[in-house]
RNA sequence: GGCGGCGUAGCCAAGUGGUAAGGCAGAGGUCUGCAAAACCUUUAUUCAUCGGUUCGAUUCCGAUCGCCGCCUCCA
């Protein structure tokens, strides 16, 4: 039975989809005004996790991931390089999927953008302003906290507390809110401006929380599954879309809420002044293999903080270069015909391993381990010859069934061979034959130093690039 | 000031009221012409510290120290 941690009620649930046998599932996006950072992609790929694991399940999956492509930064930053907001974006848009299909991060069904949903948006403040959530002041639309009851739901913030502790941050004069805590739905923007629309309100732009609101509820409707981002969007962007969405419909918004913890880096926090904040694009300028930086990213549990440093990194790429050697082994070996029943009960033993973990609030950690524990048992029956042809096809199924999840294994290489290479292994192993060692190892060490590793097994020669 | 999380071997870490998964690194061995890869063995009497509850605690409670996060843009 999948159990998730939702932080709505704080507890560990069973997870129960609101119809049969369908999941509806919204992830916040990127706000794609920069390339987008390795601690960014933990939570981008936590979310994948979540949406290829569901699939596993058999569950029948609606994914939806907004790109955030309008707020301050990008209005402000596009207006510096003197482009309209959407020329600016549009290369941080393609740089962002890039990204995502290089650290094995499926698509999501819908990605809708921001600024394609501005009517949406003004339909579900038209409604609040009707049913008394919002309220217009200076021109510009805010929403009624104290209307919503049960705001600070998701968050559990004490506001009694911090409006005492906190209030030297709280600008009170700044804006002419009924209340502090009110937050602006729909901004007031001059008409000499560029980016701006228009409303029933007035010209103007939408305040940041308010796209994921309409977009979720357009391609989910008003009460859906599962609601996932980054643990600091729990408050107060999460916080204001339950306000806004549940005060204009009276319906549960979310059922499920989850939040990816934050990766540190040595230890620290990531942050522009440390200069930790690598993007993927930095790493992998680095030399990494992508998919160590992916095996890295679920060695430690979604829902807990995740120290990322270049010694893990180094020893993940090990990992991943050792469980990519394991499948070409196997589907390389020469085995008898037959079946070892013995064998394939222990595999089919770490399957269930691994989903029992998957399933405890999906435990990558433990479901890595079962994967390994898999690898060291076939590693050993391949050496011992106790393994045979109907294995490995039951072997690779098992293998594809974890990889489904996990996404480590990456496309399969094609394997050809430079006319030149392949006639230094033969000369290689001619010299070998006559056991002329020096003009062998010789060979070896050229080969190598293009890249391409041998190793001598009883099968033959073996080849890999490094 | 309010709220929350974490502290487990050299490193990253999982985990449970009954005696510590997995990965990387290290050591020894098997295999090999030598390597590489793989396999086998080995690496925490101990889970920040100090108290308490318990037949028994790393796991529960309290205190202390240290680190991180949210309350403000942020994945």
């Amino acid at each position: 039975m999948l159990r998730f941690h939702n932080t709505l009620t704080n507890k560990i649930e069973d997870f129960q989809p609101l119809e049969d046998n369908k999941v509806r599932m919204y992830i916040c996006g990127p706000t794609v005004w920069n390339f987008a950072h390795i601690g960014n992609f933990r939570t981008f790929t936590f979310g994948d996790i979540l949406a290829r694991y569901l699939r596993f399940k058999g569950y029948e999956l609606t994914h939806v991931m907004n790109l955030t492509d309008v707020d301050d930064r990008i209005i402000n930053e596009s207006a510096k390089a003197g482009k309209t907001i959407d020329e600016f974006v549009q290369p941080y848009i393609v740089a962002f999927w890039e990204d995502m299909d290089v650290l094995g991060n499926l698509r999501p069904d819908i990605a809708p953008r921001a600024t394609e949903h501005i009517a949406e948006m003004i339909q579900i403040i038209s409604t609040l302003l009707e049913n008394g959530h919002a309220y217009e002041s200076d021109g510009s639309i805010y929403y009624r906290i104290s209307a919503f009851p049960e705001y600070g739901k998701l968050s559990k913030i004490k506001f009694e507390g911090n409006i005492v502790g906190g209030s030297e941050r709280i600008d009170t004069d700044k804006y002419e809110k009924e209340d502090a805590r009110d937050f602006a739905l729909w901004k007031l923007v001059d008409k000499s401006e560029p980016t701006g629309w228009d409303a029933p309100f007035g010209y103007g732009r939408p305040g940041w929380h308010i796209e994921c609101s309409a977009m979720s509820m357009k391609y989910l409707g008003e009460t859906f599954d599962i609601h996932a981002g980054g643990i600091d969007l729990q408050f107060p962007h999460h916080e204001n879309e339950i306000a806004q969405s549940e005060g204009a419909t009276g319906k549960l918004f979310s059922k499920y809420w989850l939040h990816g913890e934050f990766l540190k880096v040595d230890s620290e926090k990531m942050s522009k002044s440390l200069g930790n904040d690598f993007t993927l694009r930095d790493i992998i300028g680095r030399g990494f293999n992508p998919l160590a930086i992916r095996y890295l990213l679920l060695s430690v549990p979604y829902d807990k903080q995740l120290n990322f440093t270049f010694e893990n990194l180094k020893g993940a790429e090990t990992t991943i270069e050792r469980l990519h050697d394991f499948k070409k082994r196997l589907q390389e070996a020469h085995l008898t015909d037959g079946i070892n029943t013995d064998l394939q009960e222990k595999v089919r033993g770490f399957l269930n391993d691994f989903e029992e973990a998957m399933d405890d609030n999906l435990n990558t950690s433990v479901a890595l381990a079962a994967l390994h524990n898999m690898v060291r048992e076939v590693n050993s029956a391949l050496a011992g010859g106790v393994a045979c042809t109907e294995d490995r096809s039951f072997i690779l199924h098992v293998l594809d069934k974890f990889d489904s999840v996990l996404g480590i294994f990456g496309e399969e290489k094609s394997e050809i061979l430079d006319e030149e290479i392949e006639q230094l292994i033969e000369e290689r192993q001619e010299a070998r034959r006559s056991r002329n060692f020096a003009r062998s190892d010789e060979i070896r060490d050229e080969l190598a130093e293009k890249g391409i590793i041998l190793e001598d097994t009883k099968d033959g020669v073996r080849w890999k690039r490094k």
